[in-house]
DNA sequence: GTCGCTGCAAACAGTTTGCAGAGCT
DNA sequence: AGCTCTGCAAACTGTTTGCAGCGAC
């Protein structure tokens, strides 16, 4: 079974009607699946082929999608909320983020997983999840700033 | 030399005036430097002795305070942008927030400092800043819980 | 006196919501 | 057929901006 009838399965399963606007949008993710989209993104995405989407049905269908876990929201600070799929490695999975040219690169890492048992020790804290984001420029920046 | 001159002298230095308004958005900031505040926080707090001001001298004080890092903006995603000071371990001073209570816990580490290195050797991307925040539920709510 | 700063109100951007009609099951 | 879902437009929220007058230096 693909990713498309995996994920159209799980609305399903919800209870969740399978409009085809909400396809449109699962099968934009899944085109784009490298990426970090927005609403507006998605938005034209989906409106390119079909012109009739409305704007509050992506934001609808978003809601949906990261409230049964299937999308993730991502905060980078550009003002608007983005998503990417959520899949099992994400609590390991962070971005960084070039201020020159806005690309955003994956990093792993579990390193996290040691702090999170010291602020546990340190503060009682039950951690449930945490947010990490570098910020800098990337090699291609770097270089094209040496060049000039 | 109190803190509040030493600001007061940072504007000057920097040919920016010293206006009551920008002397009393850094009172309320120096009042609460424990707290986390957004500009509509502050807009409350000075308009409280000096009903006059208004919100957008508010955030383009807050603006400018951010410029001259005296300030630094935090983004804890609820919808509100918030400032706090800006000082010297600000790069290895983390948020713990409450998802329960939305209490914040300020927390002190330096293990991304590695983990910066590593990220460099790795992908060559030139780090310089992080922000790193940790959500879960604090002490007091894990206990209010367990009580109901 | 000059020019930066302010208050006001209007503009903005992303997102949410109310409602009447469309369409999935 | 029933009730969820959709498109549209209007409302909302935090923030920014244009402008005429005010005030620090």
């Amino acid at each position: 079974m693909d990713r498309f009838e995996d994920l159209c399965d799980q609305l399903q399963k919800n209870d969740y009607k399978l409009t085809n606007q909400r396809k449109n949008v699962i099968k934009a993710f899944i085109m784009h699946a490298d990426s970090h989209l927005s609403a507006e993104d998605i938005y034209g995405i989906v409106k390119q082929k079909h012109p009739e989407i409305g704007l509050a049905t992506v934001y609808r269908t978003l809601e949906l999608l990261a409230e049964l876990e299937i999308l993730h929201k991502l905060d980078f600070g550009d003002g608007r909320l983005r998503y990417e799929f959520a899949n099992q490695k994400t609590h390991h999975h962070h971005h960084l983020i070039c201020t020159d040219c806005a690309k955003v690169i994956e990093f792993e890492d579990d390193m996290l997983d040691s702090l999170e048992q010291v602020i546990h020790e340190k503060n009682g804290f039950q951690i449930l999840n945490h947010h990490l984001k570098f910020y800098g420029i990337c090699q291609a920046c770097q270089k094209e700033k040496t060049r000039v």
